[in-house]
DNA sequence: CGTGATTGAGAAACCGTTTTATCAAGACTG
DNA sequence: CAGTCTTGATAAAACGGTTTCTCAATCACG
């Protein structure tokens, strides 16, 4: 479509009969001029298609509408989410975004960031695939401001985290809130703070003496876990997963024994992993991290710190949502689809 | 670390004791002068830490060292693998990447194609989640060039494509290597060109009555389809499946139903999205679309248009590659880890 | 009606590079 | 030794915008 030569502002100012100066202004809706001028330059500008040159802009104002994402989160299982929330926070503000994978490799970290650095970012977020460690990168110092979402900042960091107790006390009072007594908790590493603050969370709900079992973040230990729990005498009729795979290992595990989910046993998971909590059977309850919206706040704080406006250091807490699917039984049952995007 | 003011090449020239003029020429490596002053001003360069504005730079050059990733595919199934690849071959070359998710909203395509416009990013690569379908955003006649990679390009751009016929030929002969004999193709909608791509290579080697059964992307088709072959008599020793979700539902089903794999029955899936193929028992073998490598070939080669060399036009197609776990028997199982991250 | 304040618009400087044109000095050439 | 060729380096002009000054014309006011 567009052709060979760009309209330059020049151009603009040209076919509207005025000086480069004023068109500027009038296109920026600063300076002074009459009310007529400014529309008949907006107007040129429009009808010839003009699309001011970003570089050239960023060049005088020191601002190149654009922010660099680093994260180490190859799968992009939370990078995706989050950055879906950060372009729809931006683009609107014509800011592109960056994305950088830089595995955990320090040095490779360091090429990126001086990358994003030479193309004048007015800003970096960090992201990652776990909340309680540190991207191998140093970020502190920089010349531009740095959001950290879903993965540890330095002390006075600006950092926006998921509400996991909440998310956790939301899931395990589900599991009462549909008539379970006998709960337990199948999580994660113990290494893991998210783990810590989730399983602290459902004892504050289940009692002090609620078991929580620890194991890897993957279906085979659901498989393990609900072995060990079926071995001994009085199995549960409430399982809180640490996370969606453990959950639908723990969901295959009880069909494979004839334990019916949900008449029998409630299960609820962690992350709503919709390629994860759709596929088992029955389709999973479970804990959205709200991701997108996390990506959203993050998009709206590099922004703010991009014009200098102040912002409140420290760590935010974002809520967490219950998703309603059908493996805890009790509630009415919701299409897939449409629970999970329904989201605001 | 690096504080307040930017080095300028201004800076280093006058430390260098030479002008900008030399100082630029110096650095690049272009125009004349002594081994001498070209190596003095590198040192003071590297001593003071100088990184060029690349704004400024762009300005002058029109290259921006930067390009746009434009994908519809949410999940990052496809697009995250191919972006590696992207990233991988860019890096060292100093050019960043623009990842805009347009869903498949023509409006919002179009908004961040206008943003990478502004942005003079020197090509744009088109990715998507199908490879016969066309991003909902018109790129021909652009001022930039563009590469498709598994998205479908109009008539005579530059697209990669992974060999879908190869790779379904490869899956069937790995069947009949080991062993078997009766083969089936459980596998997705007809209206997808690469399932009627692989559907007519499975058929080449497994002959042409061999069946062929289509149902949706999911664990769930996988179970019905099980139902249906065991249902009817003279069910099949070796099932092939259209990608990794089909194969972990056929092998779900499969031991529901006491049939052992691979002992019984050899299946074979198609993606190797780890996620799915780790996690099934056994694991998946299956084959790999090798996208880490087409997503490094269209950052190569957009790279080659960006500089203005000659790219031949047309469709090129890149191997899959057979990745070996245990749901089809006879070979070695390899651990599974090693394997997939073996890729040169 | 003279004078100071306000308004609308433009000229020019600037942002940090690259690149072209220019030039002085030394190296050949005949 | 005068004239031409190289060579190494520089000044200045881009690149495409924004922003700061400056200034003439108009307006308000006593």
């Amino acid at each position: 479509m567009a052709k060979a030569e760009r309209i330059r502002i020049y151009d603009v100012a040209r076919v509207a009969g005025v000086s480069v100066a004023t068109a500027s202004k009038a296109l920026n809706d600063t300076g002074r001029m009459t009310e007529a001028t400014r529309l008949r330059v907006k107007q040129t500008a429009a009808a010839l298609g003009f699309r001011p040159n970003a570089m050239a802009r960023a060049l005088t104002q020191n601002r190149s509408f654009t922010v660099g994402l680093l994260t180490n989160d190859t799968y992009g299982r939370f990078t995706l989410p989050v950055m879906a929330g950060i372009n729809e926070a931006l683009v609107d503000q014509g800011v592109s975004v960056f994305l950088c994978g830089i595995e955990d490799d320090a040095e490779l970290g360091a090429v990126h960031v001086n990358a994003m650095l030479d193309k004048q970012v007015d800003g970096i977020i960090a992201t990652g695939k776990r909340i309680d460690r540190q991207l191998p990168v140093d970020l502190s110092g920089l010349a531009v401001p740095v959001v950290y979402a879903f993965t540890q900042g330095p002390e006075g960091a600006v950092t926006l985290v998921s509400d996991d107790a909440q998310g956790a006390r939301d899931a395990t009072l589900h599991l009462t809130a549909v008539g379970r007594r006998r709960l337990v908790h199948v999580t994660g590493p113990d290494s893991f703070a998210s783990v810590r603050t989730r399983a602290g969370a459902f004892r504050e709900v289940a009692g002090d003496e609620a078991p929580v079992l620890h194991g890897a973040w993957s279906e085979a230990w659901g498989h393990e876990a609900v072995a060990r729990l079926w071995a001994e005498g009085n199995p549960p009729d409430g399982i809180f997963c640490g996370n969606d795979q453990i959950a639908r290992g723990v969901i295959d595990a009880l069909r494979e024994r004839g334990v019916s989910v949900p008449d029998a046993v409630s299960v609820i998971g962690f992350d709503n992993w919709e390629i994860v909590a759709a596929a088992t059977r029955p389709p999973l309850t479970t804990i959205d991290m709200n991701l997108k919206e996390l990506g959203r706040e993050a998009g709206r704080l590099i922004l703010e710190l991009a014009e200098g406006k102040p912002v409140e250091p420290g760590i935010r807490t974002l809520p967490c949502k219950l998703v309603m699917r059908q493996s805890c039984g009790g509630a009415t049952p919701v299409a897939d689809k449409l629970e999970v995007h329904q989201e605001v």
